[in-house]
DNA sequence: TCTGGGGTCCTAGGACCC
DNA sequence: TCTGGGGTCCTAGGACCC
């Protein structure tokens, strides 16, 4: 047995429909809803209050749809900006009760009060949490208290909004045991299916099912699940888990199921595009390139390529991107296209900086390996390392470059 | 109820190495 | 000449979450 911990899940409602509500009390009480434009087949519900809820609209809902159904919603565009700035100040409330916190997404995140919940109890504490962000921030949220992160996020869902719930090992039976398996976090429609073919219906029915039964249907996704079912989960709050980024994409569906390939090159540049950007704002870089393609009917596929070392310039990924998409289309019509980095890792500064350098502005077309070996005549072999063409005029290399070389370079 | 865009984790087969 | 078993990496696809 391991040392009990107690976990918060705190889980804001509505996150942002209510930061609107919150910075426009007109709206408040009224049904209103996150979404995109309208007019484009992509306009779908991102959030809405509970009084739109109440009147039939729910996430992933087309816009128009949901007027149809409630004439009266009031539609606003989604402002991350202040999303982002209302959840780091929904974040520096819960930081001030433990530095043990993990943001899961913008709206929620886990909490270890083990530490201080020496001295007070942990529902006075969760009160005055919630308390707290409700004055300060004009926002409503839930929490979940349990002695995991399983159990907390299943308790911060019970009661909403505004609830706060406590889930013990012991309540289990009584409270878990009973749900349908689908209520489940990490059970989705598909898994349901699968569960429910082997005549498991609710969550305690997945708990005492025979654990080599449920590893033949479901591997070990089925087993961890069957541990979560019986309560428990050993993973800890990690408060690194935000820093440490595996992948930065960007996709879209097109306004039209696309077949003309000057559209679809237009779009992978602007998805290279903003990529590139945002691994420069986080200062990464990731040595695999994948695009994603979704045809009508909703098939996806995916290719990807592995370099030996990884990269964050544009055109760089946009060339690859177009590559790889122009061996795996086979002409069919396309509703969305993506374009992702992965393998990240962070940008060093330092002399030991693994470099991409695009050779285009001193090869003049010369193709690169001659330029490689003329590079190498006048400053010695070695002095490009471990390094892997990329394309006639790029290539990577372990080697970084001084000022100084660069600048001998433009001479040569 | 016909579905946006941001992610994470897992699986399975093949290549390659020891 | 024919052969075992383990490990790691890459690729494609699937499931899930907010």
């Amino acid at each position: 047995m391991g040392k009990a911990r107690i976990i918060f899940h705190v889980d804001m409602n509505s996150f942002y429909a209510s930061v609107e509500q919150s910075h426009n009390p007109a709206l408040k009480g009224k049904a209103i809803a996150i979404a995109g434009n309208p007019k484009e087949r992509r306009g779908i519900i991102v959030t809405s209050s509970y009084e739109a809820r109440h009147k039939g609209i729910y996430t992933t809902m087309n816009v128009g749809e949901a007027l149809r159904k409630c004439p009266e919603l009031i539609l606003l565009p989604p402002d991350f900006p202040k999303y982002r700035a209302a959840s780091k100040a929904m974040f520096a409330i819960l930081r001030s009760y433990s530095e043990l916190i993990e943001p899961v997404s913008i709206d929620e995140g886990y909490l270890d009060i083990t530490e201080i919940a020496q001295e007070r109890h942990p529902i006075d504490i969760a009160r005055e949490i919630q308390l707290r962000i409700m004055n300060e921030l004009d926002l409503p949220c839930s929490i979940g208290i349990a002695p995991n992160k399983f159990l907390a996020k299943t308790a911060s869902d019970m009661k909403k909004p505004m609830g706060i719930t406590i889930l013990r090992k012991r309540e289990i039976q009584e409270k878990l045991w009973p749900l349908p398996v689908i209520e489940m976090h990490g059970v989705g429609e598909s898994t349901a299916k699968k569960l429910n073919a082997l005549k498991i219906h609710t969550i305690g029915e997945l708990a005492n099912v025979d654990e080599y039964i449920i590893r033949q249907s479901l591997g070990k996704n089925g087993v961890r699940l069957r541990m979560r079912a019986n309560g428990e989960d050993s993973r800890e709050v990690d408060p690194n888990a935000i820093f440490e980024t595996k992948s930065v994409g960007n996709s879209t569906t097109l306004p039209i199921d696309e077949t003309d390939v000057d559209e679809l090159e237009k779009t992978f540049f602007k998805l290279s595009e903003k990529v590139a950007e945002r691994l420069d704002a986080k200062k990464l870089c990731g040595s695999t390139i994948s695009i994603q393609i979704r045809d009508a009917d909703w098939h996806n596929h995916s290719k990807s390529k592995t370099f030996q070392n990884p990269v964050y310039n544009k055109e760089m990924i946009f060339e690859e991107a177009i590559k790889l998409f122009h061996k795996s289309w086979n002409g069919a019509p396309i509703r969305l296209l993506g374009v992702t980095v992965s393998n990240v890792l962070e940008r060093k500064q330092s002399v030991e900086q693994l470099s991409i350098f695009n050779f285009e502005h001193f090869a003049k077309q010369e193709p690169i390996y001659e330029l490689i070996d003329s590079i190498e005549k006048k400053f010695g072999k070695g002095i490009i390392q471990k390094g892997v063409e990329i394309d006639k005029t790029s290539y990577a290399s372990k080697t970084s470059f001084s000022k100084d070389f660069l600048e001998d370079l433009k001479d040569h």
